[in-house]
Formats: C-alpha cells, sequence, structure tokens
DNA sequence: ATCACTGCAAAGGGTTTGCAAGTTC
DNA sequence: GAACTTGCAAACCCTTTGCAGTGAT
C-alpha cells in the first residue's frame, strides 16, 4: 500500500522510507523526533540527517504534507488533501477537522481577487483533554 | 502614537523600536532581514539579535503579530486582529484578506468540538502582480 | 541614579550537504 | 551493474543568550 505510493512517485522501496510512512500513519501528525523515536523503540537505528531526507523527500512528491507552526517543530501527516486543524495550546496535539475545505475557502475567496491554490487554516486553543485535566503536565516537572 | 503603544506596555521609548514599529507599519509584512534593510538605508546600523529581541519583545506583549510560513522567514505585522493572509507563492507578497474571521472561524468551528481561541488562515496561490508578469524574476538570476 | 535596553560575540538548535559505503531494481 | 539511498560528519543557517556598556525616565 506504501509500497504503491512510493512506486507511483518512482521512489525505491527501503526500509526506512516504509518504517517512516509506517510511524507517520499510525501517529497522526508527529514531528521529527517523535518519528525518531519511533524508529528507537524498534531498534532501528537512524540518524536524523537521513530522516529529515526522506521527509523532505516524501513531502517534495506530495507523499506527505506538512504543517508549520510557530515556534514549533513542523508536523508530518499522510497528505490526505487539505484539511483545517486544530492545535491544543496546551498539550500540543494536533487533530484534523472534518470539514470540506471547500466551504471554508470560498468564503475566504470572497475576500481575495487572487487565484488560490491551497488554504491553510489552523485553530488555536484548548483541546477537550486539557479542558478536563488542566494541572496535568504531560512533561513532567 | 507608536509612543503609546509602547508606553501602555510598559516599554521604553529608543529609536530602535520606533523605527522598528515605522518600518513594518510601512512594509506591511516584512521579514527581519527586510527590517534590517530599512534600518541600514537609512543609515541606522543595528545588529540582528537587537533586531530579534525587539520583535521578540514587541510580539510578546501584543503589539506585533508574527506569521510564520513554511520554509519561509517569519513575517511580522502590526498586530490588529485576526484576519486571513494570502500568501503568493511566486513573489511571497503577503497580503492581508479585508473579511472577518468571524464567518470563516464560525464555518471551522462547527467541525471543532473545542474551544478556539484563535484562528490562523493562509490562502496560498498566485497574485495579481505575478499573474500578469509570471517570467519576471525579483531574485535577478 | 536606577532599571531597562542595546551591541557584541559566542553559543545553541534545527536542518542541510558532501561523500563514501551500502541497497534496490 | 547502474542509479539511488543511507550513514556519518561537518557545515549552515536562523535565533537566542551572557555580559558589559549605553540610554531612558
Amino acid at each position: 500500500m506504501h509500497e504503491r505510493l512510493l512506486r507511483s512517485k518512482g521512489l525505491k522501496l527501503t526500509p526506512q522510507r516504509l518504517m517512516a510512512l509506517k510511524a507517520i500513519e499510525e501517529g497522526g501528525h508527529i514531528d521529527i523526533d517523535q518519528l525518531h523515536d519511533s524508529f528507537n523503540r524498534l531498534g532501528m537505528k537512524i540518524p536524523l540527517a537521513t530522516l529529515y531526507r526522506i521527509l523532505g523527500e516524501l513531502s517534495s512528491v506530495g507523499i506527505l504534507h506538512t504543517v508549520t507552526l510557530s515556534g514549533q517543530k513542523t508536523r508530518y501527516e499522510i497528505a490526505k488533501g487539505d484539511h483545517p486543524h486544530f492545535l491544543c495550546e496546551q498539550c500540543g496535539q494536533l487533530e484534523d477537522l472534518h470539514i470540506t475545505m471547500n466551504k471554508i475557502a470560498s468564503i475566504a475567496q470572497q475576500a481575495c481577487i487572487h487565484t488560490t491554490h491551497s488554504v491553510s487554516i489552523m485553530l488555536h486553543g484548548i483541546c477537550q483533554n486539557c479542558s478536563a485535566f488542566p494541572a496535568i503536565d504531560k512533561e513532567g516537572s
């Protein structure tokens, strides 16, 4: 399945690439360090430099999509079309919002005289989990 | 005017801060290098480190707003409430879109079960100027 | 005069690159 | 076997920080 993806882009199948795709698929929206940890947990040593290269390639061919966040590490997700995200300001978790971008884009487009190719929308707030347990510090003190 | 802003935040009036605010106000959405150039053009030498510090302070007290872009330098604008932006993929210019965020946010919110504090919306496309002169390369070859 | 701010230089962190060795097809 | 990919180390940003000197109130 990921094999098809890679082949379709003319990329060779390597364990590193397959593992990266698997981890990102399972992890949802993860940054490079979380990805690196996924490798380590399975005993697969991989240099960050290689991960950066893999993530860059997969992004540039459109297999991955990057979410750039102010002051935070870039998150990666399997590309599945534009959609809004919700970022929890407390725990940093990123969630997909299930709404077609068309609605939003069409409204934004009303104010925009240019040709729009894509729209990125990020909501910032506090997620349900953090609302329920506001004092819990994930990072540990 | 900028004097009031700084005073209201308990910040001292310095030529560097006033100049930064003036340049950002005039420049619209500029990055730190463009800001640095503004200083240089007027013969004001200033280290980047100081600019970073000034921009960080003014942002943290809410006088400035930062726009984080994937793969590009952060842009700064005078904070004037949330609003969508349009980023030209060709020339990189950033424009304000004049539409209330409420409309967009309310639609996005329909898909979002969490409390939302802010919304950032970025449209990506080709601006009018670049559509008219697609071959012109601002950077020079 | 005091506290805040700037300038300078050096450190820091994330990301990229060159090249040799190892893999995939 | 040819082309691509990985691993390693070093280089490269951009950004932050420590500290002494300067400036604002």
